[in-house]
Formats: structure tokens, C-alpha cells, sequence
DNA sequence: TAGATTGTTAATCGATTAACAATC
DNA sequence: TAGATTGTTAATCGATTAACAATC
């Protein structure tokens, strides 16, 4: 069904899903792709050609059903099936991840964390066991791991992921502001959240432009 | 000198910054548009044409000055003034950005906190007070702020954006999951972690297409 | 049925890559 | 100078938009 699919519509997918969630909250039943466009800020054209990458998940003359396409969509994206999580770093960023509400919501479930501080190892982040960062390879020979959320310092960044590689962990979520080296059969997603800031810091700087 | 400049060169502007950071403290001081595209997995065109949009900063037979360029992209993404920012909302991810120390290093001053919560109203996070929410607008009549950096429940963020807005904020840094409306002549860059979580998640389901 | 809106093909636009003269 | 690498123009590629027949 899906040939090829561009990075363009692949990083749009979330914010489809995002808004049809929306909708259906808000009772909305049917959509066209001009009303959507409206509110997403993209062309009725756009949204026709992101949709049929997938499939022809609408009708002619009336639209699309809100909730049928927001199943299709989370169905593409990956979400019905469970996630298993483990948060490397207990510092802020991590701890954040691990109480974000949406990330429990959408299927990623935390089994563990991991720090080097003895003060945390030991207890607990909302329920969530915080082991040293020593185990690390003892857990994952114990217990299958889809994604590792990378929410260290930048110079543990690189030895970590290179330790959740060792141990069979193929899909990282990196926070660490660091673009880290990694093999081609190990996914990597980037947060770099400095970048965003520094665009915002671009676009107030050129504002009249 | 800068005349438009897309979005794809904006998003990768900072990745260059970075990039460079990192070069000039791991003493490199010179490199040709054929090793930076290496590491940053460019093309040497497309890096010359990405810096030619601001002016030559290169030499023929040489390459770049790491340093040099380092800086000419600082001050392009408007790094050289300092930003008086306030984080809105102090849960974790307020209190991870107050925290992180690429922020106040790049020189992003964060001066307050805002949140509803009386336990946390009246205390601060690293130095940094937590005023009561109801206190924003005589906060913001007496001190000029250049970024909110907006850290609340998706249901409370729109109202607090118009909050800003009528306080004159004009830039917002949004890690609400949704995205708000605003005037044109507001700036508001989104966080959406979930988007790219979600992204990571569409990658592992379509490793093998 | 008539009206509306999709799915899909064709046209356009913009971004990336290639090529090469300029020059350090 | 000769070699290397930029700055910049031209060619290519891909993404977005427009158009319209299919059809609900």
C-alpha cells in the first residue's frame, strides 16, 4: 500500500493525528480536507496526497469519518502496539518524560530507569524503579526493551547508546543535544531541544525581514 | 545580504552552530565544506549554498575558520543579544528547561516562574522565583520579557498565550501538546515531543519497507 | 439525481545536487 | 605556481499545488 514515503509526510503524520484527536474530543464526526487543511495550516491538496500514501481512507462527496481515519492514522504510526521504555538519566529531562501524561496514554510503557547518582538508585519516579546505571546490561538481558530514551548529559550520550546497542536495544529517543553516531540498524530520533530554541531565537532576530 | 531563506535552512542552522561547537572544542580550526557535510550528513553543496545565504564566509583553497564561522552562525540566529524569558507552568518540563544548562549558557536569562499551585508559589527552582499565575500581567507591566517559554496542561495554554499576547509577549516556546492560535505578529515555536516520539514509533513499525 | 469531495494525474514550484570558473 | 576549495550558476530532483474525472 504505502510506497515510499517522504520524511515530509512522515513528520507531518503526528500532527494529522494530533488534530483529529482534537476533533473527536470536541465531537466533530466528519471532515473534509479543506475544512482540516483550515485548521492545520496546509492545503486541502496536501492532505488528500499525505492520506493516500496510505490508503483511500475517505469518500467523495462527503469527506472523511474522524475517528475511522484518526484508527488509520495511530494504526500507521505504530501506536497500537505497546512499547516497552526504558529512561536512561533520572535527572529532569527523564523524570519529565516519565510523568508526561501523553507517553504513558499512547502505549510507551516505562519499566525502568537508570542513573549513576546512589541518592536516586534505588527509589522510584512515579512508580518507576530507578536501577544503576551499572545494570544496565544485567535488565536488558532480563527483560525486552523497545526504546531507550537517552536523557543523559552529552558526554555520556555516545558510551550509552553504544551500551543499549550491545544489548540489543535498536530504537533511541535522544535528548542529549548531540548528533551520536550509531548504526545503520538502530534507529535514532533527536529531540535537540536548543535547536528549536535557536530557531525561535532566528526568527525574532529577522522578524522584519 | 540574507535575502529569503527557507524554512529547510532555517531548521538546519542550528545543527551547523552545534556542529561547530563541538569542532572548535575538540581544537579543529579549519574545515573544508567536504568534511563538515561528512560529519553532519550533507552534501558540500548544499552546506556552501546553506552559508552562502548569509554572505562567504569561506576562503577558496582553505575551507571555513571554525571559530569564524561559529560565530558569524551565532549572531544569525540572534545568539549575541541576551533573551529575558519566563517559564509558565513550573511541573517538570518548566522546571527541566530552568535547569538545562545549555540555556542561560547560549543567553537565555530566565527571570521567573509562573504556576497555580500555592505550594510552589512563593519558592523557586534554581534561584529562579515561582510567582502566582494571577500575578502574570503585573509581572509583565514591570518587566520587558523577549520569550514565554509555555510549559502547561494542553487545556490551559491558549488562554495563557492570549494572557501573554496582552501583555505584550511576543515570541512563545510552546511545549504544550497542541498547537495554538495567535496573532501574525506573534512568534510561537513548538516543542510537541509526542510528535517526535511519534516519529520514532512510525519508524520502528515500517523498519523493513 | 445533483452537489460535494475524494483519489489521482499533470503542472508548478522550490530545494538539492552538480558543475565549474574564480581565487586563495 | 599548482592544488584545493569556495561561491555561484545551471541542472535535476522531489515536494507541493492545481485540476478534474470518478463516485459517494
Amino acid at each position: 500500500m504505502a510506497g515510499h514515503v517522504s520524511d515530509a509526510v512522515i513528520r507531518r503524520l503526528p500532527g494529522y493525528y494530533r488534530h483529529l484527536r482534537e476533533l473527536e474530543a470536541a465531537g466533530v464526526t466528519q471532515i473534509s480536507s479543506q475544512e482540516l487543511g483550515d485548521r492545520m495550516h496546509l492545503t486541502p491538496s496536501q492532505i488528500r496526497q499525505d492520506i493516500n500514501c496510505f490508503g483511500g481512507f475517505g469518500r467523495q462527496g462527503y469527506g472523511y469519518r474522524v475517528s475511522e481515519l484518526k484508527g488509520h492514522i495511530g494504526e500507521i504510526l505504530g501506536l497500537t502496539n505497546e512499547h516497552v521504555c526504558i529512561i536512561v538519566g533520572a535527572g529532569h529531562i527523564g523524570c519529565a518524560v516519565a510523568r508526561y501524561p501523553s507517553f504513558s496514554r499512547e502505549g510507551f510503557r516505562t519499566i525502568a530507569m537508570f542513573d549513576v547518582d546512589p541518592e536516586k538508585i534505588g527509589g522510584t519516579t512515579d512508580g518507576i524503579p530507578i536501577h544503576a546505571m551499572d545494570d544496565l546490561e544485567a535488565f536488558l538481558g532480563e527483560n525486552h526493551v523497545d526504546i531507550a530514551v537517552l536523557a543523559l548529559p552529552r558526554r555520556f550520550a555516545q558510551d550509552a547508546l553504544h551500551r543499549l546497542y550491545d544489548s540489543g536495544v535498536r530504537a533511541v529517543w535522544n535528548f542529549a543535544p548531540t548528533d551520536l553516531a550509531h548504526p545503520d540498524d538502530m534507529l535514532v530520533v533527536n529531540v535537540h531541544l536548543m535547536d528549536s530554541l535557536q530557531q525561535l531565537s532566528y526568527r525574532m532576530a529577522h522578524r522584519d525581514d
